[in-house]
DNA sequence: CTTCTAACCTATTCACGCA
DNA sequence: TGCGTGAATAGGTTAGAAG
């Protein structure tokens, strides 16, 4: 899940609505006093874009700051104070700006996060899927070889004894119902231990 | 215990830039 | 000019410090 290993890992927060996306815990949340400017930087207020006609039009970013800042993030994808302060005086940025690129990046990587996750639970998925039918076909199969072997005069199995309700079914239905069960229960919890394949970044949608 | 502050988050808005 | 992207905003939660 982390992109370093450095990073924290997944960890719901408790007693919040919003614990399934709280990725990072706030255990040692910093004082950082006077560096959080709330409007100075920004542009725009909400419903108030008139008054961008006294402010600086709304910029992208450079290629050298994206860079400079692709670049701080993949170190550490957390943004302390010391390196927030870092980053604004060597990009010429205000510290919000840089909260907020950072902010905003970390949606966008767990976003990504999210989507590689849904694909390898799909071809998991998939592969099971395949593995269930065969399995299926099997035990069609067999039941067709009983049949056969019992209009030959061999021992009937009794009314519901099929070969499903047998040892051999019940450990196939056992086993399909565990995987189902395990998809269907997975939370972003497990997700956090998961180990997934590399996740190759940058990579944008 | 309450209040304040600063960090984090998601959802949303909307300017910019490109096909 | 329509649309995707991303910078910025709004509004929420939590943790920690201070009164």
């Amino acid at each position: 899940m982390d992109w370093h290993e450095s990073t924290t890992p997944f960890v719901p927060r408790p007693d919040s609505s919003l614990s399934f996306f709280y990725n990072y815990n706030n255990n040692n949340n910093p004082i950082y006093p006077g560096v959080e400017v709330k409007e100075g930087a920004l542009l725009v207020e909400r419903g108030g874009m008139e008054k961008m006609n006294n402010r600086e039009k709304k910029k992208r970013l450079t290629s050298n700051q994206l860079e400079l800042l692709e670049r701080s993030f993949q170190e550490e994808i957390k943004l302390d104070p010391e390196r927030k302060m870092k980053l604004s005086r060597e990009l010429g940025l205000q510290p919000r700006q840089i909260a907020v690129w950072f902010q905003n990046r970390r949606s966008r990587w767990k976003t990504k996060q999210l989507e590689h996750l849904y694909d390898v639970l799909k071809q998991q998925f998939d592969v099971i899927s395949k593995e269930k039918q065969t399995l299926q076909e099997e035990v069609m199969k067999l039941k067709r070889m009983l049949r056969t072997q019992t209009v030959g005069g061999y021992t009937e199995m009794s009314g519901e004894e099929t070969v499903e309700s047998t040892s051999e079914g019940n450990k196939l239905r056992g086993r399909t119902s565990n995987i189902t069960e395990a998809l269907c229960s997975f939370t972003v919890e497990d997700y956090n231990t998961l180990s997934l394949p590399p996740c190759q970044w940058p990579y944008y949608p």
